[in-house]
This record gives C-alpha cells, structure tokens and sequence, in this order.
DNA sequence: CTGAATTTGTGCGTATGTATC
DNA sequence: AGATACATACGCACAAATTCA
C-alpha cells in the first residue's frame, strides 16, 4: 500500500473508530506531516481522499471537519444497492443462480458490450431473496474471451472476487444508469412483486483499467426495497 | 481560473470539439508541461480532474485515453435529473410554482434540515412540465436565516442562481438519495400519472461549504419519465 | 530475451497566494 | 497586523508498467 493510502486508511479508522466525531477538526495538514512523517503533497492527497469520499469537508484558512462516520456505499460490483445493506442489514441474504450458460451475442447484446456478433457471452440470472422475499434479480452478460472459467459455484459466491484475484484482472470504472421498467414475465416469474407493476433496473456497463468492457448487468429490484445513496459534490 | 482549470477546460473543450475523439491517445504529461508551459503536478491535477469526471482514462505506462464525450451530467441544485434532459430535450420545460410560503419547521423538517424546532423555512412546491404532461414535483425547503429573500421570481428562474450569485454563498455537496414511494395525494393532485400508482423520490440534502446545511429537496418523478447516470470509479 | 526509452505513479521540498481568526 | 491553515505552482528523484528496437 502507497504511503497516501496509509495516511488515508489511517484517519478513516479514527472517524469510524469514533476517535474523531462528526464536526470534529482533523489535525492541520502541517500536524499531519509530522504525524505520518509525510511530506504536505502526500498528507493532501490522503485528505482529498478522504473529502471526494465525502467523510470530512476542507474549509480554506480554518480547516479540515468530520463529515459523516458511516461511508455511503456504492458496490461497483455484485449487488449495487438496496435498503437493507444501509441498514445494517438484519437477515440474511441468499443467492440462487436460476439460470447460466453460454450464448453467441445478437443483436441488442452486441451492442450493450460493445463486441461483435457471435461472440462468446456467459449470461447468468442470479435471484436475491431477503428475510425470505425474492426482490432482486440479477441479469449478468460476461465476455467469455475477457472472463473465462465462470461456474456456477464461483457465480453464488463472488464473481468480482475472481475477475480480481483469480483472473487478476484490474477493474476501474463503471457507467451506471438507474430507470423505471415495467415488469417483464421473467420477473413476475422470480420476483415476489407484492403487488407492484414496476420494477427499478440499475444497468452497469464496467470496464477494466486498459478500456475493455466486460460486463453488462441489469439488476432489477422490486419498487419498494430499492435505495440508492451517494453524495455529489460542487 | 487557476492554471489547472484553465488545462483542464482546454483539454475537454478539443474533446468536446472532436479534436480528440474515443479511444484517442492524449499528449503525455511531459508534452502537455510543453504545450502549456506549466510544472508536472499542474498537468497532473488537471488531467486527474478529467478521469475523475470520466472524461478519460489514463493507464500506467501506456498513456491517457479519451473514454467519452459528453458529461455525465448531473444537477446538484434544480432539476435533478430526468430522460430529456439526457437525451437532449426536444419540448420545453415550463416550471409553475404552485405553492409557496415560509413556516416555521416542525418535527420531521427539523430532523430533514438538522435545524431548531420553530426556524423559519421557506417552502415552496413546482411542477415540472415537459411536452405538455406534469410529471416532477419539487418540494424544496431552505432554511431562511440562510437564504433570505426568496422570491416567486426566483423560484420560476434559478433558485441555485439567486443563491450562488446574488447571495454570494458557496454551494459545496449535497447527500442525495433515490428511492420509490406510494403516491400521496399530492402526487394526485399535481402530477399526470397516467396511471401509475409510485414515484421515483430523489431526496437533496445540500450543504455550503462551511458545512452548513440550506436546503432540503423531495424531486417526486413520475416513473416512466425518471432517468439517473453516473460512472463509478474503482 | 534484454535493455533502453517512454509514460504514468509516488514522494519530497520549497515558495507564494488567499481565507480565516 | 500577525498567526494559522488551506490552495496553487514549481522542480526533482525514483518506481513501476509498457513498448519497441
């Protein structure tokens, strides 16, 4: 781990460990350096961690104050969000793979992945059931060619822990986009709608560090136990 | 502007222009210090605020690559975010201020805008109408000690405008959360809903950059016409 | 396969500007 | 006015990943 990742790692700990509290002021920057033995590049690039991540705000010429103790989490992968992972989450949640295998890509796919016709795609339909009610499905298209090896075992554990550890490939970045559809068959098929019409779909087009896409996900969570949380900033 | 910004704004402005297209290589840092006559940590800072932003991506060893084009735009204050706006709008938006009034904050507004029971807030309710159908409801609460002088001028232009501008405050983050509800009456009462029995709530809770807390905004979207897009790093 | 050149990543030090108290 | 604290900018050195002769 770089040095500005210690930094950073260790002030966060201090904020969750509730060493320092919200409103609290962190030490200068100046205090900071001598803290870490650091030089004030290093010290700042660990603290613009720190406020782009939302946990403590800067204020020029008085200081740098706590925030927030309790990341907002986003999950690149997996699950993207819903509202019992903010809430500590009481029962658990079970994943079942109800469908997997390998296709040839046509038309709408092809260009969702951008890759070329008849190429190779692992799709898996995975269901999230939560205290017993089935509100997440998960719709997963993997290029076979960037992701070999899937199985069903590794699909209800964690993927992204083989992309990453196994396959050791390096994942950067993902486009999300959030919108209301209707429900479809398949999710009046797997889904306890309780009622609802619609269904919230989080699609994710994520990419590793060299530009390829390898994935795209449409997770679509019944209305009511959806939740999204992020902070924006300027 | 400061000497990065000014990088920065001329790097995405030969982006935005076509000059760099996808997948084209960006000079490298040492040709951008020569093209702009400026130190490494300057390039640097510009062209990390541009990866950030998902403008480009940069690969160890390789170089730095424009991913896209436009923005992935979002609005901290104002509209928040909906399908024309994305998809370039070809209709108008006509914002009708359908009630406003100050109050003092009760209960649950208090907790909403971490304000003293009895505070004064200005609250004010507009629809949205886009190609003829209602279908946002903003409800916007701002704490009046802060943001005096609201007017239903202001409101039917910028609100964000008359904030930043006239009153010379500096708008710094906001915690937003998406989440869908019923329909109250309001809803009902306001929005054509055509049918729909839910709505999409992006809830705003906007901060200056002293940390203090002006605002608290319900965007209330119709289903079919809700849309939210970002990129997720990491 | 090796080594050199290129390019991004990390870290240090210094100076000066600007906002707050 | 002076002290403190964050913001910007410059320069240098070396590490790590990639590319190519």
């Amino acid at each position: 781990m770089s040095k500005y990742e210690m930094i950073y790692s260790a002030i966060l700990k201090q904020i969750e460990d509730g060493q320092l509290k919200e409103g609290d002021k962190i030490p200068s920057e100046t205090e900071l350096m001598k803290e870490f033995d650091a030089s004030r590049g290093t010290v700042r690039k660990a603290v613009d961690l720190l406020q782009e991540r939302g946990f403590v705000q800067k204020i020029h010429g008085k200081g740098m104050f706590v925030l927030r103790k309790k990341n907002i989490e986003f999950h690149l992968g997996g699950i993207v969000s819903f509202k019992e992972v903010y809430e500590g989450l009481n029962g658990d949640i079970v994943t079942t793979v109800v469908e997997m295998k390998q296709v040839a890509a046509r038309r709408p796919l092809t260009k969702l992945l951008n890759i070329k016709g008849n190429a190779k795609v692992d799709l898996i339909k995975r269901v999230r059931n939560i205290e017993g009610e089935n509100v997440i499905l998960d719709i997963n298209y993997f290029v076979s060619e960037i992701v070999p090896g899937l199985t069903k075992e590794i699909a209800e554990s964690s993927i992204y822990e083989y992309i990453e550890k196994t396959l050791g490939l390096h994942i950067s970045y993902a486009h999300r986009v959030i919108e209301a559809q209707p429900c479809t068959e398949e999710d009046r098929k797997y889904l306890d709608l309780n009622g609802t019409d619609h269904v919230i779909v989080v699609k994710n087009f994520t990419h590793l560090y060299d530009g390829r896409q390898f994935e795209y996900t449409e997770s679509r969570h019944r209305l009511d136990k959806f939740y999204f949380s992020d902070v924006a900033r300027r």
